[in-house]
RNA sequence: GCCCGGUUCGUCUAGCGGUCUAGGACAUCGCCCUCUCACGGCGAAGAUCACGGGUUCGAAUCCCGUACCGGGUACCA
């Protein structure tokens, strides 16, 4: 343990290219870059691709866009297994004459038949050469049957090591036998290339999922056998789904890519599932925690031993956290795509926001700035926004019963809109938020609540009364940002027109009843 | 079946023999702020520490058993 303290830390995230990266892996990928940030070490990645049945070109340049994206770059370029065969097949040569491998020639009908007869007495199925006769092994050989590669396992004893997340594990070597390490058609198989690649890595630390907690002492028995010694182990607890089942597709977004399309941040992605399974030495702090914090405090020591609950909310939550402390700049391009995407015409050279007081990029930032708060992804903007961009088609079917369903309530609207008509020149004139710094637009609106405040005094009616009709009238809803913001980037001659169009739409409605 | 693990509020976790009448975070509920929503602030509720035995003056913390959950049991990774 102290002599591998003395050698540079050099750790890899070793996934097979067989569909999106998923958030466990992600969490192995992020675990692993952690400890080499931390310990000032390297970070590898290697694609598993000898498994060429599933493996596609597709997965491999989506999960490399994925680390990408999450930030998780590795040190040194790529590797890909598929073009380390001629690595893999010395080493296989090394160990068949060192008689620690050997060609098997069991047929699989014989070796179904012993899995099924070890089934039925209750005893594990663990191959052994001295299952199949060496001279009808012989006879095959001359025929040129086909044959896999076995690795001899020892026999009796134990294999043991010393999990950094789960403590000492030790398993009857006899529980395992001669495994396979090479196909019939002469390719490799994982517990054997995983080991190669990993000695020829210079790879110190191994830290992935808790499936492979039952490779481990299969893997040790090669490096032995080839004079390595092993490296460290450290394996992750797996993460569940909401019934405790492995988190899977149905389960909902697994992917990375799909997290991304949600709009969720990396950095939240990644600040939450550093979380997930692993806490700092603290008892309390801060979790949302910024990335050098987390490389500051990382230890695989700590890591937990028991699966943990994919909780979505939360990740929703932390997601908020880190729109709202982000750089205004960076979520106004990332919010400026999205909106784009659903309203073309705002990149367009002609694009004139409802405000003619106000240019494109300032109005946008305003409104984009209105939904920061009240957004837990970026996908939420254009939902929050949408208004800005589109009449009102419908309005809240409870609020038109409460404000608008007496022709009273409709004069009262219109009339406010006359009021706000009248107050909007003189506000502009004390505050325009279209040429003044940031606290224009404060001011601005103050102004135009004076009159409407006071003339809801005079006629003995509760502001918010007052209020509710006009959102409702210019956006339909009955949530917005403040109201007065709101009308400004609007504009004034979009606001009244909407206020009379719903006080119309209202009449008409009552008409009909 | 067999092998290997795991088990603290709904969820993520702190806890490594006395400081635990078990701490924090998300979610929930209430109050405050308030033109609505959100943000923010304050507060409440929520865990007989899976269960049963030990060890000990003393156990969420150590040991054993049981239950439940998970992983593995491939010429997948």
């Amino acid at each position: 343990m102290i002599e591998t303290m003395t050698k540079k830390p050099r750790v890899r995230f070793a996934p097979s290219p067989t569909g999106l990266l998923h958030v466990g892996s992600a969490r192995a990928a992020l675990f692993n870059w952690l400890y080499a940030r931390h310990t000032g070490g390297t970070f590898l990645v290697r694609i598993e691709d000898t498994d060429l049945e599933r493996s596609t070109e597709e997965a491999t340049r989506q999960i490399l866009e994925s680390l990408e994206w999450l930030g998780l770059t590795p040190d040194e370029p790529v590797q890909y297994q598929a073009k380390r065969a001629h690595i893999h097949r010395a080493y296989l040569e090394r160990l068949l004459e060192s008689g620690h491998a050997y060609r098997c020639y069991c047929p699989k009908e014989k070796l179904d038949e012993l899995r099924e007869q070890a089934r039925a007495e209750g005893r594990i199925f663990a191959y052994r050469r001295e299952m199949f006769p060496d001279d009808e092994a012989r006879k095959l050989e001359a025929a040129g049957a086909p044959f896999v590669i076995r690795f001899r396992a020892p026999v009796g004893g134990i294999t043991a090591f010393d999990d950094i997340v789960y403590g000492h594990i030790e398993v009857e070597n006899d529980t395992i036998g001669d495994f396979v390490i090479a196909r019939a058609d002469g390719t490799p198989l994982y517990n054997f290339t995983n080991v190669v690649d990993d000695i020829d890595m210079g790879i110190t630390l191994i830290c992935r999922g808790e499936d492979h907690v039952p490779n481990t002492p299969k893997q040790i028995m090669i490096y032995r056998a080839l004079g390595v010694e092993p490296p460290q182990f450290a394996h992750l607890p797996l993460i569940l789904g909401p019934d405790k089942q492995k988190l899977s597709k149905r389960h909902g977004a697994t992917g990375v890519t799909e997290f991304r399309e949600m709009g969720i941040l990396p950095e939240a992605l990644v600040n939450y599932l550093a979380l997930l399974g692993w806490a700092p030495p603290e008892a309390e702090f801060d979790e949302v925690m910024p990335l050098e914090e987390l490389i500051a405090r990382f230890s695989l020591e700590r890591v937990s031993k028991s699966p943990a609950v994919f909780d979505h909310e939360k990740l929703l939550w932390m997601n908020g956290v880190y729109i709202r402390r982000s750089p205004r700049d960076r979520i106004e391009a990332l919010v400026r795509e999205r909106l784009a995407r659903r309203w073309p015409e705002i990149e367009s050279p002609s694009f004139q926001p409802p405000n003619p007081l106000l240019t494109r990029d300032p109005w946008l930032r305003g409104i984009i700035e209105l939904a920061i708060e009240r957004s837990r992804t970026l996908a939420d903007f254009p939902d929050q926004l949408a208004y800005f961009f589109e009449r009102p088609e419908s309005y809240d079917e409870k609020a038109t019963k409460k404000f608008l369903s007496s022709p009273a309530q409709v004069a009262q609207l219109e009339h406010t809109a006359k009021i706000l008509g009248d107050a909007w020149e003189q506000a502009c004139t004390q505050a325009n938020p279209a040429k003044a710094d940031a606290d224009a637009l404060e001011h601005w609106c103050e102004a135009m609540e004076k009159p409407l405040r006071e003339w809801a005094e005079n006629e003995n009616v509760k502001f918010g009364n007052v209020a509710q009709p006009v959102r409702l009238a210019v956006t339909g809803r009955t949530a917005s940002p403040p109201l007065f913001h709101v009308l400004w980037f609007l504009g004034r001659d979009e606001t009244l027109y909407r206020i009379h169009a719903c006080a119309q739409w209202a009449r008409a409605r009552m008409k009909n009843k």
